[in-house]
DNA sequence: TAGATTGTTAATCGATTAACAATC
DNA sequence: TAGATTGTTAATCGATTAACAATC
């Protein structure tokens, strides 16, 4: 290990999905689980698993294998959700709203503890526990909430200066639902999701599977 | 370009950006772009532009460009979304409901054409212009409806089996929201989007972040 | 034609996986 | 100790990007 290596990204992305993993084993009794059980029901190659532990450190008993809970608190720490953590929302339509009442983001540690909206129509309605707050407002409220994450669920047309904003107020990552490429500086880090894309990529590869079908009759 | 060659699926994800950027240049009224101005407007490498692109034919003209509508015209219809395409929702929880009322995807062509619960108290409900329908009909309906894709917004415990009905009733694609790692024949692509992923994501990034800028102070 | 930009090949870069020495 | 599995190195694989001949 080396506390300056530069982790590869999808290391990053599986490592929520081993986390889900030794929860999952964790609820079922187990104990100690081999890299061999990971790719089995994962469907991560073993040595793959093994080298993205080996970018934080050793986690195993060579011979025995991985403590159950050990690997999971020790995993929950590098990605720091082993504590609640602030997060902003801005943009109280539908998919904020389900956000808001998503209880899988609590559970793991993510707390929406502040909602920004600028239609008139929602600002000061209540939305679960929280008011929906005036955008106007948003810069001082990130401030004054610590958040360092921010969710935006707002149209494309105003993704790029809400974004902006939240830089101001020292957000660091965002959780991009809008259809638009943010420019924000480099040590910003910028999640999309993007529905289309992935209906896209089903599309594409259902109609090619028909395709494919079709030529072996 | 070759007919059975294998498209690498960073291509395939890069195609609806670059179908989305098209729609923006072609509102602001350019007919004409050059790989140069995706690159710098999308941030995708100018050659990775015109690679991408090359596993679908030819596009452009040297020394001229590539023209916006017929650009686009092609790409949609390379990811099969030139026309309406029915989908199934399982699923009428908060994160459903958003998809549904979400108008981004009949725009790109994707309609929502059934949705099914097992909950006693949402069957026979209305939302947006549908019915909710009793999942143990599930099966029937996707027949019926021939949708192709279907959305995953159970719970983790749920998914599998209904991924099971759903290949049963011919879907090819599956959109999936659940936490659960999907087991399905090969023929089946599968989507995941993990919105906690993602945020876990962007807080080891952001942890990172702050680590690195006290260091410097 | 001369200038410009594409499509494509070749070089680079990075991620995955196989193999094995270290170690429980 | 013998057997088993880890952590890590080396080999493989695939994706990105630079370079340039083809072409408008």
């Amino acid at each position: 290990m080396n506390e300056n290596i530069k982790v590869p990204m999808p290391t990053l992305e599986r490592l929520s999905t081993y986390l889900r993993y030794l929860q999952d084993v964790q609820a079922r009794g187990v104990h100690t689980i081999l890299s061999a059980d990971v790719e089995r029901d994962t469907g991560v190659n073993a040595a793959q698993f093994r080298k993205d532990l080996s970018f934080f450190g050793e986690f195993g008993k060579p011979g025995v294998g991985y403590n159950v809970l050990e690997l999971q608190q020790r995993i929950a720490r590098i990605l720091q959700v082993h504590r609640e953590q602030p997060v902003v929302l801005v943009g109280a339509g539908n998919l904020g709203t389900a956000l808001i009442g998503y209880p899988g983001l609590r559970r793991h540690g993510f707390v929406i503890a502040g909602v920004f909206d600028n239609s008139p129509k929602k600002i000061g309605q209540r939305l679960g526990e929280m008011e929906i707050q005036d955008i106007q407002y948003l810069k001082e409220g990130i401030v004054k909430l610590g958040a360092k994450i921010g969710i935006l669920t707002v149209p494309a047309s105003e993704a790029q200066t809400i974004a902006n904003t939240m830089v101001e107020a020292d957000v660091k990552g965002i959780l991009n639902f809008a259809p638009a490429t943010l420019r924000l500086p480099a040590d910003i880090t910028v999640r999309d999701v993007y529905f289309f894309q992935e209906l896209a990529v089903l599309s594409y590869c259902v109609s090619r599977a028909e395709l494919l079908a079709e030529r072996s009759e």
